[in-house]
DNA sequence: CGCGACGTTGATTTGCCTCAACGATTGTGG
DNA sequence: CCACAATCGTTGAGGCAAATCAACGTCGCG
């Protein structure tokens, strides 16, 4: 009975009731892949194909600015989705890198199996519907942080509600993540104390 | 056959088929609104019970900086939904306002109100689902523009990509949304000259 | 007409970046 | 197991982009 997409299926089942052969067709159209530190699910000009779920481990997903500088936009760790759904819903190649940051074990959902399963699982829409509404209350959350007061409060905020990324995440890329350089986040710290 | 909810019906058919029947239904569950010039949807610490399509006019959300600051977060113009999901999904107190920029007719559907709906009429989810995932990209891509470049760069992307907004829009709300101050904008406008 | 809302322009200030040098830690091959 | 390099974090001096503050022009509207 235990396998190891167990983390999601439990996470589905927070949003929608699933039955045992219902399960069955869910857990056939996932791909388990565990993927090493540092490796790429996807890179600038691919065009993005799936949808990943991280059952272990943390992803980062990134862009490269004009001046060279790499800029996340996202972090992922245990029971989070991840993709570009730009490139994703138009077929369009990525502006985005995605990456692990820590050795992950995934739950991958190809867009063409997704489509597919949509029709078998009708329920599942309802699921993929509210985890993104998730999502996307959590980037809204994130303008807010980003465009209230100083960097200093900012980096406070952060490290006050998302400990978890702090102790996990070399620091240079929580600086990334905020949107300042490393030093200034290490200037930040030795004032706080 | 013409009734005011004509431009939500055509978006919904451009993501799923309707039958005559769950034309009926849709439009029986929702709400017509016309609403008057800097009127307010939701005001900050209100718990926020719908979610806004607007058939015409203009809508901004916002929220108040700690320096007492306005500072937009979204833009909503014709066919576009509009709500602050984070309130909306929990029932929690909003930390966002939702105001009309101009005089707006309104295609309004209440919390409870869909969520019977679903019910009824499952491939909504569907519309719903893709709805929201078109609005979290555009939360990713508005993310890449921030992050991109100076300040001047984005103002010049955002007015060659968006011409309707700068055009509708009072430029000091442009540059609340673009994250920097009136002043800042003239001085850049005078620039590109 | 006169007032308030919006936009412009200039002088000054400041928050954060840049650049550079220097510890601390990790890991890797001989 | 040590030597050495690479990676990551810290600290300080100087610079720049955008904010702040203030004054003035202009338009629309009661």
């Amino acid at each position: 009975m235990n396998n190891p997409y167990d983390p999601l299926l439990a996470h589905v089942r927070k949003f929608i009731p699933l039955e045992a052969e219902e399960v069955t067709a869910l857990t056939n159209a996932l791909r388990y892949k565990k993927v090493k530190k540092k490796e790429f699910l996807l890179r600038e000009q691919q065009v993005c194909t799936a949808n990943y779920f991280v059952l272990s481990g943390c992803l980062r997903m990134y862009f490269i600015r004009e001046d060279g500088v790499e800029q996340i936009t996202q972090f992922a760790i245990e029971n989070w989705w991840l993709t570009d759904f730009q490139s994703l819903d138009w077929q369009q190649p990525s502006r985005f890198y995605i990456q692990t940051i820590e050795t992950a074990e995934l739950a991958i959902l190809d867009r063409d199996t997704l489509s597919a399963l949509f029709d078998h699982l009708p329920l599942l829409e309802r699921y993929f519907r509210l985890v993104v509404q998730r999502a996307f209350a959590a980037a809204q959350q994130n303008l807010f942080f980003i465009y209230s007061s100083t960097g200093e409060e900012r980096y406070r905020r952060f490290s006050t509600s998302f400990p978890q990324f702090v102790q996990r995440i070399p620091q240079y890329m929580i600086a990334s993540y905020l949107g300042f350089t490393p030093e200034f986040v290490s200037k930040i710290k030795s004032r706080l104390k």
